[in-house]
DNA sequence: TTTTCATGTAACTTCAATTATTACGATTCG
DNA sequence: CGAATCGTAATAATTGAAGTTACATGAAAA
C-alpha cells in the first residue's frame, strides 16, 4: 500500500507559505516539494473549501494563507483532506456472517479505535504556529552550527 | 492504499482451527476465508516459523495450533506477520534536508508513534483464549435468538 | 484589448503494495 | 504406487495514491 502522505504535503507547504509576504504559485509549492504543480491545487483546494487558504488566478495569483496560524490544528487538517483511512492494517470482512469473524473484527475494531482516538486527539494539541515555532528553532540551531564551523 | 488483513485472516483461521479437533488443510481454511490456498500456506508459514502453529503434508496433513491459545497474543501475532506498518499516513520523505519538512515530520512521527505504542500495547493484552471465550459468548446468544424466534 | 500568468478540473497514466493465481516440486500416508 | 497435502517461485490482478496531460477560465499587465 501507497501511503497517503498529503498531511505531510500541506503542513510542508503551509509553513512555506507563512514564511512568505506574498502568495505562492503551485508551480512553487511543487518545486518545493518535488511534486506536480496539479496535485500541488488538487490538495490545496480541499484546504480552500474549509477557509484555510484562499486561491487567486492571474498575475501576482497564487495560494495565500487565510487563518489565523494559531488556530489551525493537524486535526482540522486531517479533515479538510476527507479523513483519510488512518491505518494499513483491516479487517478482511466489515460485514461477516461468521461469527468466529465477528468476534475477531470487534476486538480489532476496539483498538484500532482507541489508537485513532489517541492520534486525533493529539493532532487537536497542535496547530501551525506550533509547527512555525519548531521550525524556527530549528533555523536558529542551525545558523548556530554555521557559525561555530 | 489497499489494507494488510493477514492479522484479521490468521485470527479468523486459528480460532477455526481451535474449534477442530484433527489438522486442518488450506484448502479448508481458505474456503472458510473466501481466499486461496497458497494465500494460507503463506500467511501460516509465517506463524509455524515463530511456533504458533505446525504444518504435516501428506494424507491426513494440514494445519494444528501448537501453543497454548492463552499464551498467544496479538501483538505475537502482529511481530510473526513481520510487523507490518501500522498506518497508512506517512511523510512524504523520511529523511529530508529541508528543515521545515523535518520539523513537520518529527511532529507527525511522534504522534504517530504514541498511536502505535497504543495500539501495540492493547495488542498485548488480547490472547487467542480471549477471543475464543468472546467467540463462545456470541454463539450462546445466537442460540438464544435462534431459540426464541 | 490583447497577452501572459495563474488557477480549476477532467481524464488518464504511473506506481507501490497487497492479494490472488498458476505451476511445479517435495513429502507422507493409504 | 498414487492421491493428498504442504512449499515456494513466478506472475498477474487489484487497489488507491500520486503524477501527468490537456484545456478551459479568470485576472493582471503590457
Amino acid at each position: 500500500m501507497k501511503r497517503d502522505s498529503r498531511l505531510s504535503s500541506v503542513l510542508h507547504a503551509l509553513l512555506h507559505m507563512a514564511e512568505q509576504d506574498g502568495p505562492v504559485t503551485s508551480e512553487t509549492l511543487a518545486q518545493c516539494m518535488n511534486t506536480n504543480p496539479v496535485v500541488v491545487r488538487r490538495t490545496m483546494g480541499l484546504l480552500r473549501e474549509v477557509g484555510i487558504v484562499n486561491s487567486a488566478k492571474g498575475h501576482t495569483g497564487g495560494w495565500t494563507i487565510a487563518a489565523d496560524l494559531g488556530a489551525v490544528t493537524l486535526r482540522q487538517l486531517h479533515e479538510a483532506l476527507g479523513e483519510p483511512a488512518v491505518f494499513a492494517i483491516g479487517n478482511r470482512n466489515e460485514t461477516p456472517e461468521c461469527l468466529v469473524e465477528q468476534a475477531v473484527n470487534s476486538v480489532l475494531d476496539d483498538a484500532f479505535a482507541e489508537a485513532e482516538a489517541l492520534l486525533l486527539k493529539r493532532f487537536e494539541t497542535v496547530t501551525l504556529a506550533d509547527l512555525a515555532a519548531d521550525f524556527a528553532r530549528r533555523h536558529a540551531e542551525w545558523r548556530e552550527t554555521r557559525t561555530i564551523s
